[in-house]
DNA sequence: CTGTTAGCGCCTTCAG
DNA sequence: CTGAAGGCGCTAACAG
């Protein structure tokens, strides 16, 4: 029924084997040969059986882009771009296709590691890692496990806007969540905020973490107390709930700092209906600057991290178009983007 | 050196067959056996071999979900909640689980016939095409050959929030824009305009026509000539250029309806660059609800659509856990939701 | 309930 | 440059 590579074969008049040459391309063959077999590709409407060279090849042309959120911009923006830099170079024509695949994690890590096991046993061309991972030493002690088993199989594992993993031969491209945050705190202590509060994400991520501490050093280098800080998700009901919270331990909040634009978003909406006005009562400042961020009223001062060109990078680092700096991990800038939501305070 | 069936085989003392039989659960096997076998496969930290399996049983554990914009959280919410539904019955050990993959198409056609043929390659288990697709007769025709085909070859084809394809032997979720469209003009009307703009979406996708059908349809019933419309993309960027265009056209609209909410908020940056009001001076609508739009100042007036449980019940589908409805395509209703960004015309 | 026997469809040395 | 042969790791009848 499903024609098969025996079939071209036949019809071609050559033998298997030469099919698979001139399918693969990796191999010299006769124009006039490869002419015959394409013709008999066409005519029978052949498609290769992945599974099948698979296996024989030991490889496959799968590559897993797995993120925290699928439904988040945030990631979307970073898989559309490497699943664009894999699919982009389209080889030939049934062969060379990598067929890049993300997987929606959900930010639970036993459904990453479950994900990993998967590509695994699908022997992926590669696999990259979006998004910020749990800070728990099971968790890393697992996922470095794992890592280094599809390492070890050839997968090449990159890790994009993720922390670098030591014991991991992973390509790393970390965001330097440190110093944006610190730039826009820096910003906000410029502008003459003495009390201002944060809004984090969950407790137990690197980038929470990260972003905190560089928003921490920048009060400490000012000399200005720190405000008070709020855990929650990275949506915008968290947001929306944290400014309760904040203002019951500080009512005199002069700006907010949200953990990214969602979550500056439902701060924006739960300020204004307690009838505060934003930049004139409050200032408020996200991170990311994904694109809905300009758009906001008032547009959003946020830090911008360059998502696309992180993915496009990563995928083709994963493809092996790409060298890997020789240098270890690689930090990727973010950028202070300063909008209508912070202002000065009203004196 | 990687640890195959037959090594777990060896270490628990039984025929590979036997450990393919624990490892697949569907068959009958002594309890102190399975236990055995178990033991030999956490001991050996043994991962199955996909391609393998996948060649020997003919058929793989991939499920491809294609969708037009990762980055747009409209396919976000609906390629998350098939990911979670084809996820979460997450059998028992090693095997079971299925691989739900999401493939970004960028809303080309030949992105999109590229992936099926990938997923085709793969033998995958289902596919999901999510969102519009483009009315081209050519286009048309070479998908529903090509979901013929993966139709005969086993894997199960469901069409979500997309129209029924006949020819193709798909299970459909249709979402009902035309009525969405209808209610929301309905609305419009109802407050008393009667100039209303319309950004619409691409022009030669279905889900562009069939909103722009309702609305017609609204006008018409109520004896109200049209108004300008101007295509465009499905980002805010395209709202925000065709504002001018609308503009031009009729310096004295009172309200616009967009192409979905992304866009709407693109529409509304322009029309307050322009000094005018919202509501107070123009009505702007948006459609889809996305979970951003209620966050929107003013909150966006819109169409609600049930993407969530439309992706979950995909995911279902294509998965054979939800029997598809005997009677033919499934149209799932949308519902208008009215909030701030609308209101009577300045009279 | 368990072992044996054949392939699944393709790639890849090895000859020619 | 092309053909022949063996095997990748697993599943699926069959026997027992």
């Amino acid at each position: 029924m499903t024609v098969t590579l025996a079939d071209v074969a036949a019809r071609a008049r050559v033998s298997p084997a030469t099919v698979s040459r001139v399918l693969n391309g990796n191999y010299p063959v006769a124009a006039a040969t490869r002419e015959r077999v394409m013709r008999a590709v066409d005519e029978l409407d052949y498609v290769p059986n992945g599974p099948a060279s698979s296996l024989a090849a030991a490889t496959s042309d799968l590559v897993g882009i797995l993120v925290n959120d699928i439904a988040d911009p945030f990631f979307g923006i970073m898989a559309g771009a490497a699943q664009g830099a894999i699919g982009a170079p389209g080889a030939g024509r049934a062969g060379g296709e990598k067929l890049a695949v993300v997987c929606n994690t959900g930010g639970d890590p036993e459904r990453e590691l479950t994900y990993l096991t998967l590509l695994q046993r699908q022997r992926a061309a590669a696999v990259i890692l979006t998004g910020s991972p749990v800070e728990d030493p099971g968790y890393r002690a697992a996922v470095t496990a794992k890592l280094a088993r599809l390492g070890e199989a050839g997968t090449r594992v990159v890790l994009c806007g993720r922390p670098p993993l030591d014991g991991a031969a992973a390509t790393t491209l970390a965001f330097d969540n440190r110093t944006g945050a610190r730039r826009l705190a820096e910003h906000l202590l410029e502008l003459g905020h003495r009390r201002i509060g944060y809004v984090a994400g969950p407790a137990d991520r690197t980038t929470t973490r990260h972003r905190l501490e560089g928003h921490r050093a920048a009060l400490a280098a000012a000399g200005v107390a720190e405000g008070p800080v709020a855990h929650g998700g990275y949506d915008r009901a968290s947001g929306h709930a944290a400014v309760a919270r904040l203002l019951a331990e500080d009512p005199g909040l002069t700006a907010v700092v949200a953990a990214n634009d969602t979550v500056a978003l439902g701060v924006c909406a739960a300020l204004r209906e307690r009838g505060l006005g934003i930049p004139d009562d409050v200032s408020v400042a996200g991170f990311d600057d994904l694109p809905f961020s300009v758009d906001a009223a008032p547009a959003l001062t946020t830090v911008r991290l360059p998502l696309h060109e992180a993915g496009a990078r990563a995928g083709r680092l994963a493809l092996g178009t790409e060298d890997p700096a020789a240098d270890g991990p690689v930090t990727i800038p973010a950028e202070l983007v300063v909008r209508n939501s912070t202002a000065a305070p009203r004196s």
